[in-house]
DNA sequence: ATTGGGACCTGCTCGC
DNA sequence: TGCGAGCAGGTCCCAA
């Protein structure tokens, strides 16, 4: 469900009211087909007592991923998936369905994990050795990061044959885009998706850095996009979605030229642009 | 080394 | 009204 703008609305959001907070229970509900969200972790067991009685330090964010450093010296690592929510309630509030784990905090308030397609996924990350296994496969750069620049995306860009919205979604290449703002960012810069990404020249290269780096710090301001199921930890709705240019708008007129959307696949995502404004 | 395709899940919408 | 097909903010794994 949800790129970097979400995750980071979600990480402001629950900062405030979980850091200092102490996990007093972690609750797992049983899954008939398996706790596909710990798949990483060998054991419920000792993920719950791992975990039970630590303190939440701070919360943060990398990439597509929550952060949840504890007092004990691991960290939680949350992914959302598709469809997963993380949601800060009091425990009298009716249990939303699909909740898959529940986090119960000192201060009467739980944190749900509440995923429905069950793509999301619980890392229990220790920097001690020999418990490696769990951390994130290898990303990219933030693209919101200082270190970012124009020419760390050139780099990024050189010798790569393939298309570019199927390199900005490459989380080993650049990490926090997925399929709603590589399609946005794309039709701000003018660029067609399907070009090699080696292919751009130096013009098109600052367009796309720019793109990056306006349409992501926008939905962040816009408290990110609701397609379906994304829902900040309070359970509200982003704004973004109002703003969207061309994602989900196939066989709509264009917004800015009025002629007509097209959608193709590109790496079995559906891709949304404009042939008149994106070449 | 890179790249594309299928698999993993469940629910919703659309067309017949 | 009912049913199947196709689609959905992501990532891993494998084969070419």
């Amino acid at each position: 469900m949800p790129e970097l703008p979400e995750i980071e609305i979600i990480k402001r959001d629950l900062g405030p009211l979980v850091a200092g907070r102490k996990i007093v229970k972690v609750k797992i509900i049983p899954d008939p087909g398996g706790i596909r969200a710990l798949r990483r972790y060998p054991s419920q067991q000792k993920f719950s007592r791992r975990v039970k009685g630590s303190i939440i330090k701070e919360v943060k964010r990398r990439a597509k991923y929550l952060l949840f450093p504890l007092s004990t010296g691991d960290s939680l690592i949350i992914h959302l998936g598709m469809s997963g929510q993380l949601l800060y309630r009091g425990q009298t509030g009716r249990l939303e369905k699909f909740t898959r784990l529940i986090f119960k905090l000192d201060n009467g308030h739980e944190l749900r994990f509440v995923d429905p397609r069950k793509f999301g996924e619980i890392y229990l990350y220790s920097v001690k050795k020999g418990d490696t296994e769990i951390e994130p496969s290898a990303l990219g750069p933030e693209p919101l990061g200082k270190g970012f620049t124009t020419a760390s995306l050139r780099s990024i860009l050189k010798g790569r044959g393939r298309p570019i919205k199927a390199l900005l979604m490459d989380q080993r290449q650049i990490s926090g885009i997925g399929n709603i703002y590589s399609d946005e960012i794309l039709f701000m810069a003018g660029i067609h998706p399907l070009r090699p990404a080696s292919f751009l020249g130096e013009e098109e290269i600052k367009h796309l850095y720019q793109a990056i780096r306006e349409i992501l710090t926008k939905a962040i301001k816009y408290r990110g996009t609701s397609v379906r199921d994304y829902r900040n930890g309070f359970g509200n709705s982003g704004g973004f979605q109002s703003r969207l240019m061309v994602y989900q708008r196939g066989a709509e007129r264009c917004l800015r030229c009025q002629g007509i959307v097209r959608s193709l696949k590109i790496q079995g995502r559906t891709c949304c642009f404009c042939p008149r404004c994106q070449s």
